[in-house]
DNA sequence: ACAATATATCACCAAATAGTGATAAAATTA
DNA sequence: TAATTTTATCACTATTTGGTGATATATTGT
Protein backbone atom coordinates (compact mmCIF):
# COMPACT_ATOMS: atom_id res chain seq x y z
CA UNK A 1 0.00 0.00 0.00
CA UNK A 2 2.36 2.60 0.79
CA UNK A 3 5.70 2.89 0.90
CA UNK A 4 7.01 6.76 0.92
CA UNK A 5 8.15 6.65 4.64
CA UNK A 6 11.04 4.35 5.75
CA UNK A 7 8.27 2.71 8.22
CA UNK A 8 8.52 -0.02 6.04
CA UNK A 9 7.25 -3.26 8.86
CA UNK A 10 9.84 -6.19 8.72
CA UNK A 11 12.15 -6.01 5.89
CA UNK A 12 14.31 -3.59 4.72
CA UNK A 13 17.79 -3.52 3.40
CA UNK A 14 18.63 -0.06 4.92
CA UNK A 15 17.59 -0.60 8.38
CA UNK A 16 19.67 -4.02 8.43
CA UNK A 17 22.53 -2.95 7.03
CA UNK A 18 22.35 -0.41 9.93
CA UNK A 19 21.87 -3.52 12.20
CA UNK A 20 24.88 -4.86 11.46
CA UNK A 21 27.02 -1.65 11.72
CA UNK A 22 25.47 -1.50 15.22
CA UNK A 23 26.63 -4.90 15.85
CA UNK A 24 30.19 -4.33 14.59
CA UNK A 25 30.30 -1.35 17.03
CA UNK A 26 28.92 -2.99 19.96
CA UNK A 27 31.03 -6.33 19.39
CA UNK A 28 34.10 -3.58 19.05
CA UNK A 29 33.03 -2.10 22.38
CA UNK A 30 33.09 -5.32 24.45
CA UNK A 31 35.13 -7.72 22.95
CA UNK A 32 37.68 -5.49 20.88
CA UNK A 33 39.28 -6.79 17.46
CA UNK A 34 39.44 -10.64 18.32
CA UNK A 35 35.38 -10.34 18.70
CA UNK A 36 34.88 -9.15 15.37
CA UNK A 37 33.63 -13.03 14.26
CA UNK A 38 31.20 -13.20 11.02
CA UNK A 39 29.06 -15.40 13.23
CA UNK A 40 28.77 -13.28 16.02
CA UNK A 41 27.99 -10.27 14.47
CA UNK A 42 25.22 -11.81 12.33
CA UNK A 43 24.16 -12.98 15.98
CA UNK A 44 24.67 -9.42 17.57
CA UNK A 45 22.68 -7.97 14.70
CA UNK A 46 19.97 -10.66 14.90
CA UNK A 47 20.54 -11.71 11.24
CA UNK A 48 21.34 -13.68 9.14
CA UNK A 49 25.42 -13.58 7.80
CA UNK A 50 24.60 -14.30 4.20
CA UNK A 51 23.54 -10.58 4.56
CA UNK A 52 26.72 -9.51 5.38
CA UNK A 53 28.29 -11.39 1.84
CA UNK A 54 25.14 -9.90 0.43
CA UNK A 55 25.15 -6.38 1.47
CA UNK A 56 28.90 -5.75 2.08
CA UNK A 57 30.77 -8.39 0.20
CA UNK A 58 32.35 -9.61 3.58
CA UNK A 59 33.31 -8.85 6.54
CA UNK A 60 36.31 -6.79 5.19
CA UNK A 61 33.11 -4.96 3.52
CA UNK A 62 31.62 -4.20 6.76
CA UNK A 63 34.19 -3.19 8.84
CA UNK A 64 35.71 -0.94 5.95
CA UNK A 65 31.90 0.51 6.28
CA UNK A 66 31.78 1.35 9.88
CA UNK A 67 34.84 2.94 10.02
CA UNK A 68 33.78 4.92 6.84
CA UNK A 69 30.69 5.41 9.36
CA UNK A 70 32.54 7.16 11.76
CA UNK A 71 32.84 10.96 11.26
CA UNK A 72 35.90 11.35 13.11
CA UNK A 73 37.01 14.77 13.54
CA UNK A 74 34.02 16.52 12.83
CA UNK A 75 34.68 17.65 16.98
CA UNK A 76 37.58 19.38 15.24
CA UNK A 77 36.43 21.10 12.32
CA UNK A 78 33.19 22.38 14.11
CA UNK A 79 33.93 24.62 16.79
CA UNK A 80 36.64 25.80 14.38
CA UNK A 81 35.66 29.04 13.07
CA UNK A 82 38.27 32.17 13.00
CA UNK A 83 38.67 32.34 16.62
CA UNK A 84 41.08 35.29 17.16
CA UNK A 85 43.90 34.37 14.28
CA UNK A 86 46.30 37.15 15.08
CA UNK A 87 47.77 35.01 18.05
CA UNK A 88 49.52 32.62 15.56
CA UNK A 89 46.96 30.39 16.38
CA UNK A 90 47.77 29.98 19.89
CA UNK A 91 44.36 29.82 21.62
CA UNK A 92 43.13 27.61 18.57
CA UNK A 93 45.83 25.53 18.93
CA UNK A 94 45.08 24.77 23.06
CA UNK A 95 41.61 24.24 22.88
CA UNK A 96 41.58 22.16 20.28
CA UNK A 97 44.31 20.09 21.84
CA UNK A 98 42.43 20.07 25.57
CA UNK A 99 39.08 19.27 23.89
CA UNK A 100 40.71 16.24 22.23
CA UNK A 101 42.34 15.29 25.31
CA UNK A 102 38.57 15.11 26.81
CA UNK A 103 36.70 13.69 23.42
CA UNK A 104 38.95 10.58 23.23
CA UNK A 105 38.98 9.85 26.53
CA UNK A 106 35.17 9.92 26.87
CA UNK A 107 34.84 8.25 23.11
CA UNK A 108 35.92 4.54 23.16
CA UNK A 109 35.07 3.89 19.76
CA UNK A 110 37.17 6.60 18.51
CA UNK A 111 40.25 5.11 20.77
CA UNK A 112 39.51 1.53 19.44
CA UNK A 113 40.14 2.91 15.57
CA UNK A 114 43.15 5.03 16.61
CA UNK A 115 44.45 1.48 18.09
CA UNK A 116 42.97 -0.02 14.49
CA UNK A 117 45.55 2.30 12.73
CA UNK A 118 48.11 1.24 14.73
CA UNK A 119 47.88 -2.36 14.02
CA UNK A 120 45.82 -3.29 10.97
CA UNK A 121 46.87 -2.06 7.33
CA UNK A 122 43.71 -0.84 6.10
CA UNK A 123 42.69 1.06 3.34
CA UNK A 124 39.75 2.82 4.95
CA UNK A 125 42.21 3.33 8.63
CA UNK A 126 44.63 5.10 5.65
CA UNK A 127 41.71 7.08 4.72
CA UNK A 128 40.95 8.33 7.73
CA UNK A 129 44.87 9.30 8.88
CA UNK A 130 45.01 11.49 5.24
CA UNK A 131 41.73 12.96 6.11
CA UNK A 132 43.47 14.24 9.77
CA UNK A 133 46.63 15.30 8.11
CA UNK A 134 44.28 17.23 5.33
CA UNK A 135 42.82 18.94 8.23
CA UNK A 136 46.12 19.72 9.82
CA UNK A 137 47.69 20.90 6.67
CA UNK A 138 45.04 23.34 6.38
CA UNK A 139 45.32 24.40 10.02
CA UNK A 140 49.61 24.74 9.61
CA UNK A 141 49.42 26.48 6.57
CA UNK A 142 47.06 29.20 6.75
CA UNK A 143 47.84 29.98 11.15
CA UNK A 144 50.86 28.15 12.45
CA UNK A 145 53.31 27.99 9.96
CA UNK A 146 53.42 32.10 8.71
CA UNK A 147 53.38 32.58 12.80
CA UNK A 148 56.57 30.69 13.29
CA UNK A 149 58.55 30.82 10.00
CA UNK A 150 61.66 29.53 10.14
CA UNK A 151 60.72 27.30 13.06
CA UNK A 152 57.52 26.26 12.10
CA UNK A 153 58.28 22.53 11.85
CA UNK A 154 59.73 22.71 15.30
CA UNK A 155 56.01 23.73 16.10
CA UNK A 156 54.70 21.09 14.16
CA UNK A 157 57.00 18.42 16.07
CA UNK A 158 55.64 19.80 19.12
CA UNK A 159 51.97 19.50 18.23
CA UNK A 160 52.81 16.01 16.62
CA UNK A 161 54.03 15.37 20.09
CA UNK A 162 51.17 16.64 21.85
CA UNK A 163 48.49 15.14 19.87
CA UNK A 164 49.77 11.53 19.80
CA UNK A 165 50.95 11.69 23.36
CA UNK A 166 47.17 12.32 23.81
CA UNK A 167 45.69 9.84 21.99
CA UNK A 168 48.43 7.87 23.90
CA UNK A 169 47.57 8.75 27.20
CA UNK A 170 43.55 8.12 26.71
CA UNK A 171 43.89 5.12 25.41
CA UNK A 172 46.31 3.88 28.03
CA UNK A 173 43.70 5.23 30.66
CA UNK A 174 41.08 2.86 29.36
CA UNK A 175 42.70 -0.26 29.00
CA UNK A 176 44.92 0.45 32.37
CA UNK A 177 44.54 0.72 35.82
CA UNK A 178 47.89 1.45 36.75
CA UNK A 179 49.01 5.01 36.47
CA UNK A 180 51.56 6.90 34.10
CA UNK A 181 54.52 8.94 35.28
CA UNK A 182 52.80 8.45 39.15
CA UNK A 183 49.80 10.12 37.83
CA UNK A 184 46.36 8.89 37.79
CA UNK A 185 44.87 9.24 34.31
CA UNK A 186 41.79 8.17 35.12
CA UNK A 187 41.08 10.55 38.06
CA UNK A 188 39.82 14.55 37.74
CA UNK A 189 43.36 15.14 39.54
CA UNK A 190 45.36 13.25 37.11
CA UNK A 191 43.85 14.37 34.22
CA UNK A 192 43.89 18.32 34.97
CA UNK A 193 47.86 17.81 35.50
CA UNK A 194 48.18 16.76 31.54
CA UNK A 195 45.82 19.41 30.86
CA UNK A 196 47.84 22.03 32.79
CA UNK A 197 50.93 20.71 30.89
CA UNK A 198 49.50 21.25 27.47
CA UNK A 199 48.62 24.75 27.94
CA UNK A 200 51.83 25.18 29.72
CA UNK A 201 54.05 23.72 26.94
CA UNK A 202 51.85 25.67 24.23
CA UNK A 203 52.40 29.03 26.16
CA UNK A 204 55.79 28.25 26.33
CA UNK A 205 56.08 27.06 22.49
CA UNK A 206 55.47 30.67 21.66
CA UNK A 207 57.73 32.59 23.79
CA UNK B 1 78.07 -40.54 29.42
CA UNK B 2 78.80 -37.05 29.54
CA UNK B 3 75.91 -34.60 31.46
CA UNK B 4 77.98 -31.92 32.24
CA UNK B 5 77.59 -29.33 29.66
CA UNK B 6 74.90 -28.21 27.75
CA UNK B 7 75.74 -29.77 24.21
CA UNK B 8 73.03 -32.08 25.12
CA UNK B 9 72.81 -33.63 21.44
CA UNK B 10 69.24 -33.94 20.14
CA UNK B 11 66.90 -34.05 22.87
CA UNK B 12 66.61 -31.22 25.25
CA UNK B 13 64.38 -29.51 27.08
CA UNK B 14 65.08 -25.76 27.43
CA UNK B 15 66.71 -25.48 23.87
CA UNK B 16 63.28 -26.45 22.88
CA UNK B 17 61.21 -23.93 25.43
CA UNK B 18 63.73 -21.42 23.44
CA UNK B 19 62.86 -22.24 20.13
CA UNK B 20 59.14 -22.09 21.09
CA UNK B 21 59.73 -18.30 22.15
CA UNK B 22 62.05 -17.56 19.35
CA UNK B 23 58.89 -18.43 17.48
CA UNK B 24 56.58 -16.27 18.94
CA UNK B 25 59.10 -13.64 18.53
CA UNK B 26 59.22 -14.20 14.81
CA UNK B 27 55.53 -14.78 14.11
CA UNK B 28 54.33 -11.49 16.41
CA UNK B 29 57.11 -9.65 14.02
CA UNK B 30 56.08 -11.15 10.80
CA UNK B 31 52.11 -11.41 11.44
CA UNK B 32 51.36 -9.49 14.10
CA UNK B 33 49.08 -10.96 17.39
CA UNK B 34 46.47 -12.41 15.19
CA UNK B 35 49.31 -14.77 13.87
CA UNK B 36 49.77 -16.54 16.93
CA UNK B 37 48.00 -19.68 16.77
CA UNK B 38 49.68 -23.01 18.69
CA UNK B 39 49.70 -24.86 14.76
CA UNK B 40 51.83 -21.75 13.82
CA UNK B 41 54.03 -21.34 16.78
CA UNK B 42 54.71 -25.79 16.89
CA UNK B 43 55.92 -25.41 12.96
CA UNK B 44 57.63 -22.29 13.47
CA UNK B 45 59.40 -23.54 15.95
CA UNK B 46 59.96 -26.97 14.49
CA UNK B 47 58.51 -28.96 17.30
CA UNK B 48 55.14 -30.74 18.37
CA UNK B 49 52.42 -28.26 19.76
CA UNK B 50 51.81 -30.95 22.57
CA UNK B 51 55.12 -29.65 23.70
CA UNK B 52 53.70 -26.20 24.35
CA UNK B 53 51.37 -27.42 26.54
CA UNK B 54 53.96 -29.66 28.10
CA UNK B 55 56.34 -27.14 28.92
CA UNK B 56 54.33 -23.78 29.05
CA UNK B 57 50.31 -25.06 30.24
CA UNK B 58 49.29 -23.40 26.65
CA UNK B 59 49.60 -20.77 24.40
CA UNK B 60 48.83 -18.27 27.24
CA UNK B 61 51.63 -19.33 29.31
CA UNK B 62 54.02 -19.73 26.51
CA UNK B 63 52.99 -15.82 25.27
CA UNK B 64 53.35 -14.88 29.37
CA UNK B 65 56.63 -16.38 29.42
CA UNK B 66 57.87 -14.74 26.42
CA UNK B 67 56.52 -11.14 27.31
CA UNK B 68 58.68 -11.65 30.96
CA UNK B 69 61.59 -12.90 28.83
CA UNK B 70 61.82 -9.11 27.52
CA UNK B 71 64.24 -7.18 29.29
CA UNK B 72 62.00 -4.19 28.82
CA UNK B 73 63.61 -1.14 30.34
CA UNK B 74 66.71 -2.18 30.12
CA UNK B 75 68.08 0.37 28.01
CA UNK B 76 67.05 2.80 30.11
CA UNK B 77 68.25 1.33 33.96
CA UNK B 78 71.87 0.62 32.26
CA UNK B 79 73.31 4.02 30.91
CA UNK B 80 71.68 5.78 34.02
CA UNK B 81 74.51 6.09 36.54
CA UNK B 82 74.82 9.94 38.08
CA UNK B 83 75.79 11.70 35.34
CA UNK B 84 75.48 15.39 36.19
CA UNK B 85 72.54 14.93 39.34
CA UNK B 86 72.97 18.77 39.90
CA UNK B 87 71.06 20.00 37.28
CA UNK B 88 67.64 18.76 38.27
CA UNK B 89 67.45 15.72 35.64
CA UNK B 90 67.73 18.17 32.90
CA UNK B 91 70.11 16.27 30.80
CA UNK B 92 68.93 12.88 32.34
CA UNK B 93 65.68 13.38 30.72
CA UNK B 94 66.38 14.68 27.95
CA UNK B 95 69.29 12.01 26.46
CA UNK B 96 66.30 9.42 27.99
CA UNK B 97 63.74 10.81 26.17
CA UNK B 98 66.05 10.83 22.62
CA UNK B 99 67.41 7.58 23.24
CA UNK B 100 63.87 6.18 24.14
CA UNK B 101 62.83 7.18 20.71
CA UNK B 102 65.50 5.73 18.87
CA UNK B 103 64.98 2.58 20.42
CA UNK B 104 61.71 1.84 19.95
CA UNK B 105 61.76 3.06 16.55
CA UNK B 106 64.21 0.48 15.74
CA UNK B 107 63.42 -2.11 18.42
CA UNK B 108 59.94 -3.34 16.65
CA UNK B 109 59.22 -6.43 19.19
CA UNK B 110 58.85 -3.76 21.82
CA UNK B 111 56.64 -1.51 19.92
CA UNK B 112 54.29 -5.18 19.51
CA UNK B 113 54.38 -5.02 23.58
CA UNK B 114 53.84 -1.48 23.91
CA UNK B 115 50.50 -2.66 21.13
CA UNK B 116 49.42 -5.04 23.49
CA UNK B 117 49.54 -3.11 26.51
CA UNK B 118 46.61 -1.11 24.74
CA UNK B 119 44.74 -4.20 23.44
CA UNK B 120 44.65 -6.97 26.05
CA UNK B 121 44.53 -7.02 29.71
CA UNK B 122 47.17 -9.58 30.60
CA UNK B 123 49.02 -9.71 33.97
CA UNK B 124 52.76 -9.95 32.39
CA UNK B 125 52.13 -7.06 30.33
CA UNK B 126 50.97 -5.19 33.48
CA UNK B 127 54.34 -6.25 35.58
CA UNK B 128 55.91 -4.36 32.37
CA UNK B 129 53.80 -0.79 33.16
CA UNK B 130 54.28 -1.50 36.75
CA UNK B 131 58.27 -2.04 36.30
CA UNK B 132 58.02 1.27 34.36
CA UNK B 133 56.62 3.10 36.80
CA UNK B 134 58.58 2.07 39.61
CA UNK B 135 61.73 2.90 37.70
CA UNK B 136 60.04 6.27 37.31
CA UNK B 137 59.32 7.12 40.56
CA UNK B 138 62.83 6.70 41.38
CA UNK B 139 63.69 9.15 38.85
CA UNK B 140 61.09 11.48 39.71
CA UNK B 141 61.12 11.10 43.50
CA UNK B 142 65.05 11.61 43.77
CA UNK B 143 65.39 14.11 41.11
CA UNK B 144 62.85 16.31 39.03
CA UNK B 145 60.15 16.47 42.08
CA UNK B 146 63.21 18.42 44.59
CA UNK B 147 63.81 20.70 41.42
CA UNK B 148 60.29 21.58 40.54
CA UNK B 149 58.79 21.60 44.17
CA UNK B 150 55.11 22.54 44.11
CA UNK B 151 55.68 22.19 40.04
CA UNK B 152 56.51 18.45 40.37
CA UNK B 153 53.52 17.09 38.99
CA UNK B 154 53.05 19.43 36.44
CA UNK B 155 56.38 18.28 35.15
CA UNK B 156 55.72 14.69 35.10
CA UNK B 157 52.56 15.07 33.36
CA UNK B 158 55.13 16.97 30.92
CA UNK B 159 57.57 14.08 30.58
CA UNK B 160 53.86 11.77 30.57
CA UNK B 161 52.91 13.55 27.14
CA UNK B 162 56.63 13.01 25.91
CA UNK B 163 57.03 9.23 26.59
CA UNK B 164 53.69 8.63 25.30
CA UNK B 165 54.15 10.74 22.48
CA UNK B 166 57.18 9.09 21.54
CA UNK B 167 55.26 5.55 22.14
CA UNK B 168 52.66 6.57 19.69
CA UNK B 169 54.97 8.23 16.76
CA UNK B 170 57.48 5.68 16.68
CA UNK B 171 54.35 2.78 16.26
CA UNK B 172 52.70 5.06 13.91
CA UNK B 173 55.52 5.61 11.82
CA UNK B 174 56.13 1.34 11.40
CA UNK B 175 52.48 0.80 10.50
CA UNK B 176 51.62 3.95 8.62
CA UNK B 177 53.48 5.26 5.48
CA UNK B 178 51.64 8.87 5.76
CA UNK B 179 52.73 11.55 7.60
CA UNK B 180 52.20 12.94 10.86
CA UNK B 181 51.71 16.59 11.33
CA UNK B 182 52.84 16.92 8.24
CA UNK B 183 56.18 15.24 9.19
CA UNK B 184 57.67 12.21 7.71
CA UNK B 185 58.85 10.29 11.16
CA UNK B 186 60.86 7.79 8.93
CA UNK B 187 63.13 9.86 7.53
CA UNK B 188 66.06 11.15 9.12
CA UNK B 189 64.49 15.07 8.77
CA UNK B 190 61.57 14.27 9.82
CA UNK B 191 62.67 12.04 13.08
CA UNK B 192 65.44 15.30 13.86
CA UNK B 193 62.66 17.69 14.01
CA UNK B 194 60.40 15.94 16.48
CA UNK B 195 63.85 15.39 18.36
CA UNK B 196 64.62 18.96 18.51
CA UNK B 197 61.06 19.90 19.89
CA UNK B 198 62.00 17.45 22.60
CA UNK B 199 64.95 19.19 23.27
CA UNK B 200 63.50 22.20 23.41
CA UNK B 201 60.47 21.54 25.30
CA UNK B 202 62.47 20.01 28.17
CA UNK B 203 64.63 23.17 27.52
CA UNK B 204 61.30 25.48 28.02
CA UNK B 205 60.34 23.19 31.17
CA UNK B 206 63.05 23.99 33.33
CA UNK B 207 63.26 27.88 32.56
C1' DA C 1 -5.07 -12.11 -6.70
C1' DC C 2 -0.85 -13.17 -9.18
C1' DA C 3 3.72 -12.76 -10.76
C1' DA C 4 8.12 -10.76 -10.01
C1' DT C 5 11.47 -9.11 -7.00
C1' DA C 6 13.74 -8.06 -2.77
C1' DT C 7 14.77 -9.67 1.71
C1' DA C 8 16.02 -13.13 4.86
C1' DT C 9 16.74 -17.94 6.56
C1' DC C 10 18.46 -22.54 6.56
C1' DA C 11 21.33 -26.45 6.04
C1' DC C 12 25.42 -27.57 4.79
C1' DC C 13 30.65 -27.68 3.57
C1' DA C 14 35.67 -26.95 4.09
C1' DA C 15 39.35 -25.16 6.54
C1' DA C 16 41.42 -23.63 10.64
C1' DT C 17 42.13 -24.08 15.44
C1' DA C 18 42.65 -25.86 20.24
C1' DG C 19 43.45 -29.67 22.77
C1' DT C 20 44.67 -34.67 24.21
C1' DG C 21 45.73 -39.83 24.79
C1' DA C 22 48.66 -43.29 23.04
C1' DT C 23 53.08 -44.19 21.55
C1' DA C 24 57.81 -43.83 19.89
C1' DA C 25 62.53 -42.62 20.55
C1' DA C 26 66.30 -40.73 22.95
C1' DA C 27 68.78 -40.16 27.28
C1' DT C 28 69.73 -41.43 31.93
C1' DT C 29 70.35 -44.51 35.58
C1' DA C 30 71.28 -48.84 37.64
C1' DT D 1 72.47 -54.01 28.67
C1' DA D 2 68.12 -53.59 30.80
C1' DA D 3 64.92 -50.63 33.13
C1' DT D 4 63.31 -46.07 33.82
C1' DT D 5 62.57 -41.44 32.78
C1' DT D 6 62.54 -37.59 29.78
C1' DT D 7 61.63 -35.70 25.41
C1' DA D 8 59.08 -35.57 21.30
C1' DT D 9 55.78 -37.22 17.70
C1' DC D 10 51.51 -38.83 15.88
C1' DA D 11 46.78 -39.54 15.11
C1' DC D 12 42.64 -38.20 16.44
C1' DT D 13 38.50 -35.37 18.30
C1' DA D 14 35.68 -31.37 19.06
C1' DT D 15 34.86 -26.66 18.14
C1' DT D 16 35.09 -22.49 15.74
C1' DT D 17 35.15 -19.96 11.68
C1' DG D 18 34.28 -18.36 6.94
C1' DG D 19 31.60 -19.12 3.13
C1' DT D 20 27.68 -20.61 -0.13
C1' DG D 21 23.60 -22.80 -2.74
C1' DA D 22 18.90 -23.79 -2.21
C1' DT D 23 14.83 -22.22 -0.34
C1' DA D 24 11.36 -19.66 2.13
C1' DT D 25 8.89 -15.39 3.12
C1' DA D 26 7.71 -10.69 2.62
C1' DT D 27 7.00 -6.72 -0.46
C1' DT D 28 5.89 -4.51 -4.62
C1' DG D 29 3.87 -3.81 -9.12
C1' DT D 30 0.28 -5.15 -12.38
Amino acid sequence: MEQETGVKSLRNKEKSKQKFLDAVEKILHTKGFSGLKVNDIAQTAGLDKKLIYNYFGGKDGLIDEYIRSQDFWSNIKDDSAETSVNDGGKTFCKTMLLSQFDYIFKNKNVQKILLWGLIENRKSLKKLANDREENGARLFEGLTDPHFKENAKRYRAIIALLISGIYYLDIYATTNDSTFCGLNLKSAAGRSEIENAISFLIDKSYE
